[in-house]
DNA sequence: AGTCTGAGTTCGATATACGAACGCAGCTGT
DNA sequence: ACAGCTGCGTTCGTATATCGAACTCAGACT
């Protein structure tokens, strides 16, 4: 057994799980940043957004950047810092699967290319050798740490 | 704005969005298939585990497979379907996510390899021409489907 | 007959989510 | 100066979900 909160999945959840968190985070990687734009952008009602962006901030996935438009006062919004940016791999893994297993008749709604080459983009398991590994999980091996090992 | 539901992220948490889901599919991911076990592993309530196990299974991401051990009466457990293991990366992505910047004092609970080099194995962003791109996503193009603007 | 086990259900208490309404600060036009 | 607008939240009352513990049920074993 591998325990409760040894899981790194659920160490993970603990942070972007909670309703409404990742799809603010997805509005914020598309450039989405102010409080209403990312209320309307994802539906979250509002007590419910001002409650997860707190906990983003708090946890160091989001910062509140302060900023002024010419000739209106200062207001807030919210940027992306270095572990925010490191979900995108998670988040780009849950837009293809519902790209393909939950489709829309228009099609994908949003189509990621790979700057250098024009290349469509998808997040896949890569060893540190460079080996692309298949989708079905036959070239994997997963060992617990035996420092988790029941007593 | 990209609207509700159309985004593919909110079309696949609708699926693996809710508490508890993930953690049941990466129990299933690692073997752990009973009910009993499940529940066991991840710390979920047994109606709430009934409840997203009936979910997933509807969702086609598990199936409800029926089995007998020697001398005991049938038995069900679950397991991954198609769709199912097309979470694979996914998950590694978030559980990567939580070694990173959810660290455990004891190291990452779960080393994950390439079967034919021992490499390490991670989730990351892969062209279709194979270049795989750097984790600060400058690489990275990304256009709205035309058919989504808004009128 | 009685016990054990795996796989759920049921139940009352608590916590979260929901949408609508309200608050507030500071700019802008009059 | 003063009303109005806007961005960003907070408050409120209700609906829904989650929680842990207790209960049920079927079939095999003793």
């Amino acid at each position: 057994m591998t325990g409760r909160r040894v899981c790194s999945v659920a160490r993970a959840l603990e942070i972007v799980g909670e309703r409404w968190s990742l799809l603010v985070l997805r509005e914020v990687f598309l450039g989405v940043r102010r409080f209403d734009a990312i209320g309307a952008a994802t539906g979250a009602p509002r007590a419910v957004l001002a409650d997860r962006l707190r906990a983003l901030v708090e946890a160091g996935v989001l910062v509140r950047w302060e900023y002024r438009d010419a000739g209106a006062r200062t207001r807030h919004e919210y940027r992306l810092t270095g572990a925010g940016r490191a979900l995108r791999p998670a988040l780009v893994a849950l837009m293809q699967w519902g790209d393909r297993y939950r489709p829309v008749p228009a099609g994908p709604p949003l189509h990621i290319e790979h700057a250098g080459c024009g290349a469509a983009v998808r997040a896949r398991l890569v060893c540190d050798d460079g080996h692309v590994l298949d989708d079905d999980g036959r070239e994997l091996r997963a060992y617990p740490n035996s420092a988790f090992s029941v007593p």
